[in-house]
DNA sequence: TTTATTTACGAAACCGTTTTCGCAAAAGAG
DNA sequence: CTCTTTTGCGAAAACGGTTTCGTAAATAAA
């Protein structure tokens, strides 16, 4: 800048003011300077600029995983506005654990964020970490997968209705004993998807209500091996709701692997935005999340309140709603 | 840091030194200092450190879209080793498009990122912006889909090699005419792999290699009727490779909606990580790329040069081969 | 004991911006 | 033609760290 400076025969504060397009600077300067500026091809060093106006122009972005569907269709929702917006997006991954999900949230409080979007992992059992990060003044939102009981920002779908959606489809088309294969009983998400499947059987007086919540939350391997032994007991159930998409894969593979006959011997929703729903052996029946359009969401939230619009949203709730594509893996044959 | 400083009754200089863990200071010091910081929960404030420095901790990975589930495994790579290295990581997308992605580019070259992941888009028919920014001294590595004849470091797979695995494979089963779908010319990836599926046709002097390389890039709807057409066609193809993973669902789902068997009418090999390739219908032959280790490499290679411990990768390429998993949508029934 | 070296720390300059404040010159008002 | 206001710009002080260099005290060497 200083060059640019002398280059022009101007004062580094005069550069800066056409930077910022300041009144206070003559059209005939501005264009001189811009004109320099791009012939040296310079550009504004991003972080002189973070450091003076305590604004980063980058959010964080922290997920379970990414290979999901649903987390890449709500990266490319958040992205989409946040490129609009002049922001940056920082990518972290917690891998479902706990422990590291904090020790990322606590990366974003020294000011390297503006802003946080956050689905928590699994595991996570508290909210601590979360209200520490407000406490710091930092905008927080919660997409898909929220810790419950927090005064933050949320964006989800109706995850309720859907459980009981899931169940009643089943029940509908046949099912005597379905049950809903969750992947945490602390996750707001699976605990409403899994309470709204547990009233439908209530409510139809159908199947094992007690037993019917199963909880994965292993490796790969271990949950595979965990439904094989499902789907071999003599209790073995005769529909199946996944809270997540990667258990519906597994599904479809041990199903695969033991001969279990989908729909015949097995009815099959999926919470899941696959895109290969339609083209799988049989087609899958799914619940599908608006994934782009809660990225997108949580993002204008945010951005609400890291441009001040709208001082608190940390009560706001946004539900957008899922919807249920009926495919052969649920139908009565 | 100034009121750490008065609260521990040392200078600045050495609350950052105690940061730094500098060789300087004390044992008894540099435990007072920590303790109270984490008493205060001070940490250091990144932007001030990066304007310092001139280090910002931070790279770039550009990408085509992240729907890809290639792309969505090769960021877990990526993820896995910036994390490691404590550093982090800044996601962009391209769309594709190549006015998008130069102004992405030219946004990792003021400092903002001390190295970038490219993995080009298709429609980019230049590596100007590239230059460029190694001109600025800004370390680069191309994963995956690199532009070609550039001095540039890439890691990427076997593509030639695959692109003629794909075709003999075809041929093998029993395919006259095979065609390939590429989504464009330019791409290094598409190039080698067409000219490798070209070269096995010429090798088993089958097929019509003037007509057999198919370009689909237009949007989903178009590349659908696209491949609608070709298959209604009266010259129509009895063997498929297409290119990237989008490309194989678009023929799954025109080849439901048209009746077409598979591999009865038509055999298909796809360029692909889909998680759920064996529980399609039919099961569906892949050819996989190590998409976590391109990942995972690229961004080693990366810090190398940023680590300065190999002064020059510009030249380096590192291919990991990719494998075919054959499954029943290729094979002779 | 004197001199040389090591250890532990602080003062101050600097990284590249932004912003306040002051001040001329130009323009407008009376 | 004087007086006020506006316009256009520069000097300098931050922002929050890092680093060089200097120095006093403590230790070691002679």
């Amino acid at each position: 800048m200083k060059e640019l400076a002398v280059e022009c025969n101007v004062s580094v504060a005069t550069v800066s003011k056409v930077f910022m397009d300041s009144y206070e600077i003559s059209k005939a300067t501005k264009k001189k300077v811009l004109e320099a500026a791009s012939r040296l091809n310079y550009t504004i060093n991003p972080y002189a600029s973070s450091l003076k106006n305590k604004r980063s122009k980058t959010i964080a972005v922290i997920l379970p995983e990414v290979a999901d569907n649903f987390f890449s269709l709500a990266i490319n929702g958040i992205q989409s506005v946040a490129e609009k917006k002049g922001y940056h997006v920082l990518i972290y991954l917690s891998h479902e654990n706990f422990i590291h999900e904090k020790s990322i949230v606590a990366e974003c409080s020294n000011g390297r964020v503006d802003g946080v979007l956050i689905s928590v992992a699994s595991e996570t059992i508290s909210g601590d970490h979360i209200v520490k990060l407000q406490d710091e003044n930092i905008p927080v939102v919660f997409f898909d997968r929220e810790f419950e009981n927090l005064s933050v920002a949320k964006v989800i779908t109706n995850d309720y209705e859907c459980g009981y959606l899931a169940a009643a489809h089943l029940i509908k088309n046949g099912c005597k004993n379905p049950v809903f294969l969750s992947i945490s009983s602390c996750l707001g998400i699976c605990k409403k998807r899994s309470e709204g499947f547990l009233a439908a059987l209530k409510d139809k007086k159908t199947g094992h209500p007690e037993t019917a919540v199963i909880e994965c939350n292993g490796t790969k391997e271990e949950d595979n091996s965990q439904i094989k032994k499902l789907l071999q007991s003599k209790n073995r159930p005769d529909g199946i709701v996944t809270s997540v998409e990667r258990l519906a894969i597994s599904v479809y593979l041990v199903c695969h692997e033991l001969n279990v006959s989908i729909p015949g011997a097995l009815k099959m929703v999926a919470f899941s935005t696959l895109e290969t729903a339609p083209i799988l052996n049989p087609p899958l029946t799914t619940i599908v999340q608006p994934a782009f359009d809660i990225g997108k969401t949580a993002t204008e939230l945010l951005f609400k309140e890291i441009e001040k619009k709208e001082c608190k949203i940390a009560d706001q709730i946004i539900i957008l709603p899922s919807s249920l594509f009926e495919r052969k893996s649920s139908q009565i044959r």
